[in-house]
DNA sequence: ACGATACGAGACCGTGCCGTATCGTAAATC
DNA sequence: GATTTACGATACGGCACGGTCTCGTATCGT
């Protein structure tokens, strides 16, 4: 109902003249444009003119801040209850200074959210049930260092509220590893490791490998995860619950 | 961090003599002894004395408010951003009525949340592979009428806030379903039909029964549900994805 | 009729947060 | 040295919310 999000400037804000069009704007504005292009084009330098007259910015109070997000997300907080003035305490800086780079705290947010770049997965060995269970394992992992299991819950808690922050996450994070797995199906079929029918529908497949361990991660917080969990899942996934043979 | 949620008083408010123990306390005490029984033994005729002196607590307005909780998560809140002034609003109620019968708002949702009662699971038919489809099908129709979808990620956002909340959530609802797919699933491994090496965890069995379509739901609003998914879920699960015969 | 209780509406107050502004200081260019 | 900008700290106004209270009315027992 009353969403505290309505409108949101992506990316870290520009100095001033550099960006008159990102900071205080005519009101009742705003709206669905946005400028999607978000990189973290931090300030100082980013203008045509080759050098800034005053102080340059810390560039370490983009990395205090972000950090500063990051572990209060860890520490339970819901990206709804972060406030910031928290951030800010949190981060050991000053709430204008905050605000001298994001205009608002969804801006923030994102920013934060898409400086999260997972590193990428290891080169497919080309064998299939390796790759498959690599890419689970991953998935384990990440959820493992729960800094990423508790930042995906709490973005999930904003599908609803705040469409725009789930779609960036889920733009930037989510459909870059779902390509490569999806690779991995097709060239599984193509060797005939996986039966041409099931090709069909390569999303399915892809929800049926990474769901279980997706789920217990993020809905079974207590749930254990244990070693062999992605290697149990591959295979039992590979031959199926039947006694065939 | 600072979390909202310290203390929780369960069950709508009883009429003051009848359970004093409820409303207001000494301070600072509380805890977690938190009476846990919280069903809707709402006001009147609670009490030994027979009938009520004055008037009536009007048995809709839990209904109403009831309903205001579920349509606002419904329409994409989360619980955090849910006002008692809101609910109060949205159900046509005033903001006294609503502190008559629960101390504060987390008792409110938390009442809400138990009183959500999951219709039972048909029957099993004995046959496995239907059983399973049932199963899944199941979840699949409750995420589709996404009160429950939008309800469950609502929640999981309190994961990390509000474990009391959420652990009341699990063992209200999802542990009574998930028993009964372990049964189901048990009595496969008993007449055949599922490998008995299996049957070692029948947890992970279960995350891969209900994963893919629970993942898909919660974690990719977007994607679709279509009729046929918990069909081929269970038969791609059954049979496995290799060409194995 | 009368007291008791519930009801919707809304005033009220304390608190916390957002976003801005100010202050004194630090680091850069001119 | 003067100017410009960034920094941490903090004060401020405005606002929304939580929770209490009051008011006028409705509905029950007695």
């Amino acid at each position: 109902m009353t969403s505290p999000y309505d409108t949101v400037a992506a990316g870290p804000q520009a100095r001033p003249e550099a960006a008159a069009d990102t900071g205080a704007e005519a009101p009742a504005d705003a709206g669905p444009d946005a400028a999607p292009d978000a990189g973290p084009d931090t300030g100082p330098g980013c203008g045509a003119s080759g050098a800034r007259r005053g102080r340059p910015r810390d560039a370490g109070v983009d990395q205090s801040v972000a950090e500063a997000v990051l572990r209060m997300v860890d520490a339970g907080a819901t990206l709804g209850e972060l406030s910031m003035g928290g951030i800010a305490r949190e981060a050991g800086v000053g709430k204008a200074t905050v605000y001298r780079r994001w205009p608002n705290k969804d801006a923030l947010l994102l920013d934060v959210i898409e400086r999260i770049d997972p590193p990428p997965l290891a080169q497919p060995s080309g064998v299939l049930r390796e790759d498959l269970i690599a890419a689970v394992e991953y998935i384990r992992r990440r959820s493992l260092a729960k800094r990423e299991s508790a930042l995906l819950r709490s973005m999930l808690a904003e599908v609803q509220s705040n469409t725009v922050l789930w779609r960036r996450y889920h733009d930037t994070v989510v459909t870059a590893r779902r390509g490569m797995l999806i690779a991995l199906l097709e060239r599984g079929i193509d060797s005939g490791e996986i039966r041409p029918e099931l090709g069909a529908d390569l999303d399915l497949l892809c929800d049926m490998v990474v769901g279980p361990v997706l789920a217990r991660a993020t809905l079974r917080p207590d749930a254990p995860l244990p070693d062999d969990l992605a290697e149990r899942v591959v295979d039992t996934l590979l031959t199926g619950m039947r006694p065939c043979r």
